[in-house]
DNA sequence: GAGAAATATTTCGCACGCTAAATAATGCCG
DNA sequence: CGGCATTATTTAGCGTGCGAAATATTTCTC
């Protein structure tokens, strides 16, 4: 987890902002990994049968979106999980190729004893904030994501010169 | 990466301030990455030599706490870093327990080669806010930090009783 | 000053997470 | 119909990332 705060000492605003948001997603991490290793799970595999478990079965690709990760991550996490027994490969009568992951009846038991929603500390930190400051923070989210976005794309077209 | 939104059709102010923040994340370890890539390096590589360029040695340890990762962890960083020639561990003579890691010539050439800090873009994107829009991020941001914190607490505190 | 507790690093085993290449099945185009 | 690009998944290889145990050294304590 690279963040590289290079001087520790006197930090701006800038770097506090930083700072904050990185403690917030890697403590969401750790959170979720916590919750899933009381279930004996990991993290990913808690995330796993949360998602199947309102979603219904999924392919592996859909599956992959959402938890955003490539289809070659999510196969090694589904392998392990169908090992376990938790899930069932099956593949679509209707395009040979897809492969749906389908939570067994163990899987089921096992997310229906996990009640908390893997982000769900988070999401009350969130909730603790007034409507005001809620949409004030995503407002001025958005607009540092939109920076960065124009900033990654320029970068892109710049290496793309030869940088 | 686990990130369970489970219905990304209606998203909440909430759950897109969430949303945001992964983004921002993910897309600032893809800045390095990328970065890195163009030197031949890994992510945490290029962390580790433009830590070493800018602080000089460092212990294994203090090097962990920079990058936020466990000694177990950055021990195997340094191992390819010195299969490469990047660094050489040289220990303490006052502490034999101790290894610094320092940059070799090679090394530092190379950090010298890469000129911007592995996070400047998401800086440089932070800057782009007025002052007054980057006090009240860091204020409400530092907010939902405190009440992270507390039910992170909290939550340790009812596992400790058996949860 | 010897044994115990503490500290710094490494080793081990496992689970992601990525890219590139391989495999398998589908659709398209002449 | 036959080949060919496309799409879905898996395999292979590598680099983190973690926790627990092992190792080496220092410090503390009696």
């Amino acid at each position: 987890m690279p963040s590289a705060s290079v001087s520790p000492e006197i930090k701006s605003d800038v770097d506090q902002v930083l700072e904050t948001i990185i403690y917030l997603y890697t403590e969401s991490r750790r959170i979720t990994k916590e919750l899933a290793r009381r279930a004996d799970l990991t993290g990913p595999q808690l995330t796993v049968v949360k998602i199947l478990e309102q979603i219904g079965d999924l392919s592996l690709s859909e599956l992959s979106e959402r938890i955003r990760a490539q289809n070659s991550t999510v196969t090694g996490i589904i392998d392990r999980m169908e090992r376990e027994g938790l899930v069932v490969r099956e593949r679509s009568k209707e395009d040979r190729r897809v492969v749906y992951i389908r939570l067994t009846p163990k899987g089921r038991k096992l997310a229906e004893e996990i009640p908390v929603e893997p982000m769900e500390i988070f999401r009350n930190a969130l909730q603790c904030l007034s409507a005001n400051e809620t949409r004030e923070l995503l407002k001025i989210l958005g607009k540092v994501a939109r920076h960065v976005r124009e900033a990654v794309r320029a970068e892109g077209a710049a290496s793309a010169r030869g940088g």
